[in-house]
DNA sequence: TATGAATGAGGATTCATTCAT
DNA sequence: CATGAATGAATCCTCATTCAT
């Protein structure tokens, strides 16, 4: 069904996901509205209809890519059994998928916006506090079925998501000739040597 | 002796100086040319007598913020013969100092400068290989004693670069409430577990 | 009837026109983005709107009052019969009005962009042959009707039409105190020595 | 010998002529100091030790091409006896050599200056009337020798050059696919018609 | 004579935002 | 809802010219 009220919510959802697709691409600063409008197929003026202000629609942008994948990883990480499985597949999703992909290019905006600005900080530790906690979850559910061994599971949490941070930066700009398969594999067995309990 | 030429160079160094902090301030696309001008105490058209576009000087602000960094590690290194010792030390000195570290969100421009355009990409790729390099050497040198277990030095160098990164990410934008003490000790630890020939 | 769309016609003939006539009495590049918005009585910022190229401006100031033109010359050449009242007259409509005349300052910083941009130089070369054609198709109604002597008439109109520039930039410069009459008088001579079937 | 005076003589001429150059190849109007002070070999600085406005530099730019051309002209014309070689010879050091022949490139520039200044007016009229001086000069030692049929010289010498201007505006454009040949061919042809007694 | 650092005014463009239609 | 004309502030860059060396 299609109301008068949800057609202005489909028309919003399509600014911000075209948002979305123009700061990853173009970057944040160099995003102007009439590209939004564009790619959203609408003219620049009626952009500013919906959205007063163009930083409005920036943050927006991001908490909804946030969101989109957060849902895909919690559905699908609940289908998955076994531990190990689990978390490589936590893994997986988790890490950037190549040269620009466009989800990592907007974290570099991320952190740069939060190292300049302190209210952006404490948004990016929100997001960033829940991934880690999702990662957290994963780790205790395989320490409870004894296969993971891990004293701190926040540290381990912590050490994992700053390894695929790091990693996933040096693929996502392509440096060091580095591979998606290549990186997972390292990722998979930083994984087991960390969390193998008879190691 | 100021010279005539050595007085060029003198402004050339503090302008470079000058845009560095203030990129790490306020993020290149925040930064006036103005801005600079006036840090560095000269007029604007004379900043572009030094840099006719503005995008040159990140690139030379980070390069000469790594250039004085870089020194200062290979002299200080070849000081510590214990390998452990100056593995610890090299990475101390790669980390970041915590929240805004400048010489990190400089790092954090540059990804981002880099995921959006090819050109600093491979500026970006030269700077970023050259450290890695440094980080093998030091593996190197404790492989070739029998301190370090490492197959792959270029892997392990890899590794463990990425997790600077990682940590660095955090502690620099203050995420998790994550100390120095406990990035460095974390890291301490991985590189322990991952170098110990006996583990 | 002021329609939406006819309004954004309007005011960019409005802009076309006024931008042709800076042009003329100042020269292309002593008129100031400014100067144009003034005259046609709108913002700097929205002449750009209309024109994102100040350089756009002169071949469309240039067409536009060559399009008028030709569209007279069209209109009453074909009212008038005999054949050297015709050529009489398409003489009278293309040379210069005299002193500083306009269309021919305009013509004057065509040639100086044509021979600096082959891009112009392009654009002028198609005005200019249809000039020619024109020309020649009045001499081929006069040979046609057994009035004009011209075995080439292509060669016949670059002649003509060399004489009729030749002669207009001395009238528009002022310089030999060279009148109008005087002008049109040699001209009407040079056709007569050159296309009469009995000399 | 090259004294201290001859010198500074031997730069300045060095810089009127590389300014020549450099208006011919870019336009009065984008022809920067800095141009000219690299094409003559020295700093731009220096350029305004010798001229101290810019100004002054293309006035004396124009008026030194005009003398050197006006110079061997004399000097050859001279010694070719025969009245219809004489001419002939002038018409062809006068018209283009081309596309983009520089000559007539600057002339582009002075006719467009002088349509919008006055004072350039003046000083073109002035050049240009020794150019149809000579010209006249040419046809009144045929006229005399009893070869050409010039009842009013003045008259024959304006129409002689306003052809010899509009056909080489056409070469220097490289409009209407006109070569020099055929441009010459076409000045002969009308010369012949123009001044022959027999006709 | 010669350099090149330094200036500062000037001008084109860009772009978020407003508003009549 | 939707458009696109219109604005004007903001900013980068160009460049003639000055001046210490």
């Amino acid at each position: 069904m299609t109301t008068r009220r949800s057609k202005g919510k489909e028309r919003e959802d399509l600014l911000v996901e075209a948002a979305g697709r123009a700061i990853a691409e173009r970057g944040l600063s160099n995003v102007r509205v009439a590209d939004i409008a564009q790619i959203a197929g609408m003219s620049a003026g009626h952009v500013t209809y919906y959205f007063p202000s163009k930083s409005d629609l920036l943050m927006r942008a991001v908490s909804a890519s946030e969101e989109s994948l957060m849902a895909q990883v919690t559905l699908e990480l609940g289908a998955i059994p076994d531990p190990w499985d689990r978390l490589d597949r936590l893994v997986e999703l988790s890490a950037s998928d190549g040269r620009s992909d466009p989800g990592w290019v907007l974290w570099f905006q991320v952190w740069l916006a939060a190292a300049l600005d302190p209210e952006v900080a404490r948004c990016h530790d929100a997001l960033d506090a829940r991934w880690r906690e999702v990662l957290a979850e994963v780790i205790r559910y395989g320490v409870e079925r004894g296969c993971f061994a891990a004293p701190d599971v926040g540290a381990s949490a912590l050490l994992l998501s700053a390894l695929i941070d790091g990693l996933s930066i040096q693929l996502t700009l392509g440096a060091g000739s580095l591979t998606r398969d290549v990186m997972l594999e390292t990722l998979r067995g930083a994984v087991r040597t960390h969390l193998n309990p008879h190691a």
